[in-house]
DNA sequence: GACTCCACGTA
DNA sequence: CGTACGTGGAGTCC
């Protein structure tokens, strides 16, 4: 799709960036700690980063018109033939460097720049190949290599950076400049370093003498050659020595003797720098968690190659968007087109993008109003063929059309036989609904569709996906057509003849209903390459049977939202306020000063250098030691009441509780609209299918505490409802580690409906289930629990505060009377490394290629994620399942309770009047039978006036 | 201003 | 050395 850049013209000079890639990337491994280089999945990335940057700096600086990089390879060359000790006793390699040198391999593969190895040979003789090339054919060429065997290309033409310190700075060395460094020019070099030795090499050479000595008999003699062939002339101890040492001089003049003729598998013609490959530049950053530098190589690349411009060459049309202006005109478009799903794009409010924090930004985007609404009919084929010949599009203005037109788009808007596709149909659909336009009869959402076909993927936003999907732009300016939108928007481009009094639409410019044309365009062909992939993954029936219907639900509880009492959350703001005060307070005066409790930096200092508390055992973390709850407990024990550090923990404990409690309250305050909180549910964000809920996330509101409960309490039922109704399943996820690994005891534990952790804690411990004693029981909960996260003995002697052999012998007996369930996630380790992902009992799959990776610490993580991706992901089917089902019954029976939130085992719903009983039995109906277990699904349900209430 | 780290709330 | 999330303060980098 690619267009190849223009050859630089034929008359100007080439000029070839080559880089010893292995030598480089250590450079920049040790420049960087790979502490602070490490993605969430446990890859260091410090090496990749820092080559990647200085790769970047040196197309942007030096504009090469060629790039290579050279590798060497695992497999010996022909210099550890000739001489078994070369590059002995080099250091192992860095566990952290593990992987990386594969990872710039695969950057520069996105880059399009080859990554040349060759068997038998060290890059430093594919540099020299090159460089040997690129002189004949009268090019420039810099070489970019930490190894100073490269100094003896250097001529006139081919110059070397050799770093000095790190990646980011070196010296530049012409023939001149070697002179002065190295006191010979440049291809007296390896006789040099021949006679003087290359310890990283493991080469020694003639003993006492340095750079200064071989240099004085290089300009008398002329060459190594010379100098050996005279050995006898030369006088002193230092004469003795290198008569003693001449077979070691010649053997490291063979080996330092760079090859200058291989036979390269890249030509060097071949590494003509073009554009990036998008589509593989996308994934893999998103995987290194590289976004700055993103960032700068398209930038580096843009300025580059501006005809390229990174996307798709205009073979495509830009849509003509109409702006309708009566009713008539749109019913006529609307029946022109009325089989054929429309793409629906929406114009946005943009004005509160100038809005100066980020966070004011980002609130004004997700408020922002909804302008217009671009109707785009698919894009004409030709022989299948994008066509060049235009599709019309029609706008609807929303706050300039008259009553007709806006009641002809309600109604179709309206009509769920009408097929729409669309982006985000949530959110769009919450932007109508707040102008009065309810919204159905979605059938695609590249959203979602984007997102069950990768599942771990971050970032769904259009663009991106267009971008990797389809290789395409979403930029007008890149369509047959667009060439008036070329500019960036930002100011009057020649030739577009438009200003704000001649907007088509109020606070929408004809570019931003051109870049609506485009987006509806586009989403017709990403709906068919996105579909053709949930084909493939078998995730069809998942995308229309539940993630669809569950974006309606979803965006019917997001526009309902709860009503919470505005009085008891100022009252427990207040209350909190007063908390974190006094603790503060008393927390100082214990230290006689001030101090950021909420600084773990200063904290610190205070805990372990003021107070001189005892360091022994305390974990560590990147900036030093930790001060997180379970350490300040464990402090806590080993200071005596009374103490100095004994009551400063004390406040510092009751200053932490109080803060996040009152962050929390201001959190939910700030966010109350007429009385109730909406959140926001992201149904494309956790991997394993589960909902996630933010601005604000109504999934972690505090419930352990008394003083947190408290908070649950000020979620009320509102006006005109009697009543909230919250129902949770008991123990989903056991019951569906019960089900998946088919263990007949657990089973059984549930069909007799005994308490679980009872009935374990009898089998383990070997008692009856009555005098299962509550630690024991603790014991076994925090067990089965653990289980499905692929917990450790470690990691539950850790949590027990048992020794390791303790918490062994625990898992032990227990996997020998549920044996089943060992047997199961061992299973589904294996199948998931087979399979290359997991499935939930509704389908659900989760990649995870890291299985197979060679990093110990990537495996282990996700043979972890592999272990609970099922179990986790059966229960948010499940509960999804349920809701979609009880929200039918609530519509089929006509019913006005409603469901408001979603906490991954729980529903909350306000009852209207008098439905109580119909509720809940309904609800318990339908939670009861989203899945056909094994084991039965219990659904436990309460009924109050606050979610605390109705939690009793 | 943007990003990272730490800490901590939920299931 | 236990999974999945979101939020906010402090500190740091640019």
């Amino acid at each position: 799709m690619n267009p190849s850049p223009v050859n630089p013209a034929s008359e100007s000079p080439k000029k070839l960036l080559v880089v010893d890639g292995h030598s480089m990337a250590f450079r920049a491994f040790y420049a960087l700690p790979p502490e602070s280089f490490i993605t969430d999945s446990g890859q260091y990335t410090n090496a990749v980063h820092g080559f990647t940057n200085m790769l970047l700096k040196l197309i942007r600086e030096e504009q090469p018109t060629h790039v290579a990089l050279a590798f060497d390879l695992d497999t010996p060359t022909f210099r550890h033939q000739s001489y078994d000790e070369y590059k002995g006793g080099r250091d192992k390699t860095p566990e952290e460097f593990r992987g990386q040198i594969d990872l710039i391999k695969q950057v520069a593969e996105a880059l399009r720049i080859p990554a040349v190895t060759v068997e038998g040979y060290e890059a430093d003789d594919i540099v020299a190949t090159y460089v040997t090339q690129a002189e004949e054919a009268g090019w420039q060429t810099l070489i970019v290599s930490g190894d100073r065997d490269a100094l003896q290309l250097v001529t006139e033409n081919t110059h070397l950076d050799y770093p000095t310190s790190g990646v980011s700075k070196s010296v530049r060395l012409d023939p001149a400049g070697v002179e002065a460094k190295y006191l010979v020019p440049p291809q007296r070099y390896r006789d040099l370093a021949a006679l003087v030795g290359e310890s990283a090499d493991n080469l020694p050479g003639v003993p006492k003498v340095g750079p200064k000595t071989a240099a004085k008999w290089i300009t008398e003699y002329g060459s190594a050659a010379e100098i050996i062939a005279h050995a006898e002339d030369i006088r002193g101890k230092v004469g003795e020595n290198l008569r003693a040492a001449l077979a070691d001089v010649e053997r490291n003049l063979e080996l330092n003797w760079l090859v200058r003729d291989l036979d390269l598998p890249v030509q060097l013609e071949d590494c003509l720098l073009t554009s990036p490959d998008r589509e593989a530049v996308e994934p893999l950053f998103d995987a290194l968690q590289f976004n700055q530098i993103r960032e700068r190589l398209f930038e580096v690349f843009a300025s580059r190659f501006p005809e390229a411009d990174l996307s798709a060459e205009p073979t495509e049309a830009l849509p003509e968007v109409r702006v309708a202006a009566s009713a008539a005109e749109l019913n006529t478009f609307l029946s022109e087109h009325e089989e054929a799903p429309l793409a629906l794009s929406l114009c946005l409010d943009r004005s509160g993008e100038s809005r100066s924090t980020k966070a004011q930004r980002d609130e004004a985007a997700r408020t922002a109003e909804a302008l217009a609404v671009v109707l785009v009919p698919a894009p004409h084929q030709h022989e299948g063929e994008p066509s060049r010949e235009p599709v019309t599009a029609l706008a609807v203005p929303l706050s300039s059309a008259d009553e007709e037109l806006e009641s002809a788009l309600a109604d179709w808007l309206l009509a769920a036989e009408k097929p729409k596709l669309l982006h985000d149909v949530k959110d769009a659909g919450k932007r109508l609904a707040w102008r009065g336009l309810p919204l159905r009869g979605a059938v695609e959402d590249t959203l979602i569709s984007g997102y069950l076909v990768q599942p771990d993927r971050r970032n769904f936003a259009f663009d991106d996906l267009v971008a990797q999907h389809l290789s395409s732009s979403t930029e007008p300016s890149d369509y047959i057509g667009g060439e008036r939108f070329a500019g960036s928007g930002e100011e009057p481009v020649q030739g577009s003849l438009f200003d704000a009094a001649q907007e088509p639409v109020p606070g929408v410019t004809e570019e931003d209903l051109a870049r609506a044309g485009v987006r509806g365009m586009l989403l017709h062909s990403l709906s068919s390459r996105l579909h053709a992939e949930l084909v493939d993954r078998k995730a069809e029936q998942l995308f229309y049977e539940m993630e669809i219907p569950l974006a309606e639900i979803l965006l019917q509880m997001e526009l309902t939202g709860i009503a919470v009492s505005t009085e008891m959350l100022q009252e427990l703001d207040a209350e909190f306020a007063r908390s974190i005060e006094a603790s503060a307070q008393a927390a100082y005066d214990v230290v006689g000063h001030e101090v950021k409790l909420g600084s773990p930096k200063q904290l610190q200092t205070v805990l372990f250098e003021e107070l001189e508390l005892p360091t022994a055992g305390v974990r560590k973390n990147k900036t030093g030691y930790s001060t997180d709850v379970e350490t300040l407990q464990d402090l806590l024990t080993k200071t005596s009441p009374e103490t100095p550090g004994n009551q400063f923990l004390v406040n510092l404990m009751a200053h932490r509780d109080a803060t996040k409690l009152r962050q929390t309250v201001t959190g939910l305050i700030e966010s109350v609209q007429g009385g109730r909180i909406h959140t926001t549910y992201a149904q494309t964000v956790a991997a394993t299918g589960r909902l996630s809920s933010l601005h604000p996330n109504l999934q972690n509101i505090p419930v352990r505490t008394a003083a947190g409960r408290l908070i649950r309490d000020a979620f009320v039922v509102g006006d005109g409802y009697e009543s909230l109704l919250t129902a949770d399943y008991s123990q989903i996820e056991m019951r569906i580690m019960a089900h998946l690994s088919g263990d007949e005891a657990l089973i059984d534990a549930f069909k007799a409906g005994e308490d679980l952790h009872n009935f374990v804690g009898a089998r383990v411990f070997g008692v009856g289930t009555e005098e299962v004693s509550a630690e024991q029981r603790s014991k076994v909960k925090a067990m089965s629990y653990g289980l499905a996260y692929g917990l450790s003995s470690f990691g539950l002697s850790k949590q027990l505060g048992i020794g390791v052999d303790e918490a062994r012998n625990l898992m032990n007996e227990y996997f020998e009377r549920f044996g089943s369930v060992r047997d199961y996630l061992r299973e589904v380790v294996t199948q998931a490394k087979k399979d290359g992902f997991t499935s939930t009992i509704y389908g659900r799959r989760r990649y995870l290629p890291d299985l197979t990776s060679e990093n110990r610490q990537l495996r282990q993580m996700a043979e972890r994620a592999a272990l609970n991706a099922p179990i986790q992901g059966s229960a948010a089917d499940i509960i999804k399942r349920a809701m979609i089902d009880v929200d039918a019954a609530l519509t089929e029976r006509q019913l006005q309770s409603r469901m408001l939130l979603q906490v991954h085992d729980e529903l909350i719903f306000e009852v209207a009047p008098g439905e109580r009983e119909t509720l809940e039995a309904l609800v318990l109906e339908k939670m009861g039978a989203a899945a056909d277990l094994s084991v039965p699904l219990e659904v436990h349900v309460g009924v109050g006036s606050s979610w605390h209430q109705a939690a009793h």
